[in-house]
DNA sequence: GAAGATTGAGTGGTCAATCTTC
DNA sequence: GAAGATTGACCACTCAATCTTC
């Protein structure tokens, strides 16, 4: 009822957000798990398969993930050690290289994502009305467009303007 | 147009949820890291700044903050030492001890607090229109609820049922 | 025996510096 | 000189084991 700075709606607002993404992540993990992926190596499986020849710079998965170049460095390491990514020269600039997925690394993504969309849809999407889920999803878009403006025509939403 | 899961809706979705948190946490870490203070840090003063006495077990903060209890030793370790929490025995059960909050500590956190809030309204909720914004918290207590059963009643969203 | 907290070892990330190519 | 990628040093977390108290 004062000035009380630490009951703020606003932190309310940021705490559900930030509460519902853990929660859910912490739900996904074991089921990657399971299958011998970290969530960040997840990430960029799906990343590079819904990319054009199933590739991506080093540099571009760096910013599309929000991960430093060397952490991405550190991940494709270990991807291409279990033979999931193999790195190839850029043609053009041989100071690019390129992560590129193996169909090892296809598959073990087809082996993941049943169960993966599965629980998406157990605790997130299913639980939602189609018109309440619409509205979530607008403004998520509001955001995600504002705070990452690199992200907005690009990857993991593609928001396809109706080709 | 076939069963391409790897263009799910629902990733699309989960995407979207995750860019956007993503997104907020990078612009929030830079203000928090101007006064000192890594995200996890800035997480444990709010929750237990929003504690009754300003403490909690550590148990507690392990399953409010999704940090394993070993982890939390270790951010209080460094809270404890640089003066902004102390340590407490408890009374009742001496297994147990109390992360508390020092006057130190809640003056920290008033120094953030009104940076962190305008950057909430800026990047957030001041985006959004005020039943935009309804919605989309409604469609995340949802969600929260369910995946976090524990937080339910609890904690950085007090949702208050009108006491 | 189980719960609460801590510790040692291991891991996955960052930051700053380096190397190469533009 | 700047961009792209990598490397070494460092740090914060997790996991498993330990200690104490219930």
């Amino acid at each position: 009822v004062t000035e009380d700075l630490i009951h703020d709606e606003r932190i309310t607002a940021m705490g559900l957000l930030a509460e519902a993404v853990g929660g859910l992540a912490a739900r996904f993990s074991a089921q990657l798990a399971e299958h011998d992926l970290a969530p960040v190596e997840f990430e960029v499986l799906l990343r590079l398969a819904r990319s054009p020849d199933g590739q991506l710079r080093m540099t571009d998965l760096s910013t599309q993930t929000g991960i430093t170049t060397s952490g991405v460095t550190r991940v494709i390491d270990r991807l291409d050690r279990d033979g999931l990514v193999c790195r190839q020269a850029c043609p053009t600039d041989r100071r690019s290289s390129y992560a590129v997925i193996t169909a090892r690394g296809r598959s073990r993504l087809e082996a993941v994502l049943p169960g993966h969309l599965a629980l998406i849809d157990e605790w997130f999407t299913g639980r939602l009305q189609p018109d309440q889920l619409t509205a979530l999803l607008d403004g998520l878009r509001v955001v995600r467009d504002a705070v990452r403006p690199d992200a907005a025509a690009n990857e993991l939403d593609p928001a396809a303007p109706e080709s």
